[in-house]
DNA sequence: CGAACGTTTCGTTGTTCATCGAAATGATTC
DNA sequence: GAATCATTTCGATGAACAACGAAACGTTCG
């Protein structure tokens, strides 16, 4: 991770609704994700994302907005399933963002 | 560190010229800081910032203006000193900003 | 005191961006 | 193929914000 998508992901995540999102697939992603036949992990749809994070009040063409706004900051990766998109935290960039950040306090970084 | 503050410390880290002073101050402050007579490390005052950032020679209100946003952030420590206001980078708040992204990151948050 | 210097505040301007409602897209089911 | 459902795109609106120049402020020094 780089100075640039360092900036573009901190911005990501600077907005409140953004965050909650975060916030909600962290929980859900790691702890409370629904098991499926197969054994695989279930990502929550868009929609579910919706639910959770705007109390079903909120307009659906803002979440997705905010969705590939995550997508294209590399927080979070985005799958389509028939008609639904699966959201899952993407570990990665938030673990190598904690590590820049680090850096950053102990002046080790070299951008 | 809580939500709140993560969201605030990141939308203060997403603006390119503040992430730019952070990384002038990260450098400076913590490999090339100036000794004074008394031992003690002397911070770079917000004229040098500017100098850095922008490479004018003249103090400028929007550096000034950012400088302020990242105080009040709780990612510098700003402290005056005659007419010079000596700005520091404020290595707990990158430290905690770490912590809490690598918790979202594995899901451990409680928020 | 008063001039010089570094910094901050003020008012403005243009841009970016979050939010919204409606229409369009794409996949599934009947 | 028509109907239905989940999601995305479009166009518009209002708010937040970065940037700028000028003026004001406070400190230091002659």
């Amino acid at each position: 991770m780089n100075n640039e998508t360092f900036g573009k992901a901190c911005k990501a995540l600077g907005d409140p609704t953004r965050l909650q999102i975060i916030g909600f697939l962290s929980t859900c992603c790691c702890a409370q994700a629904t098991i499926r036949e197969s054994g695989d992990v279930e990502s929550p749809t868009a929609g579910q994302v919706c639910c959770h994070v705007t109390g079903a009040e909120k307009i659906n063409s803002t979440i997705s907005h905010h969705l590939h706004e995550l997508e294209a900051a590399g927080l979070i990766r985005m799958e389509k399933r028939g008609t639904a998109a699966l959201c899952r935290l993407n570990q990665e960039t938030l673990l190598e963002l904690a590590s820049y950040a680090t850096r950053l306090a102990s002046g080790e970084n070299h951008d």
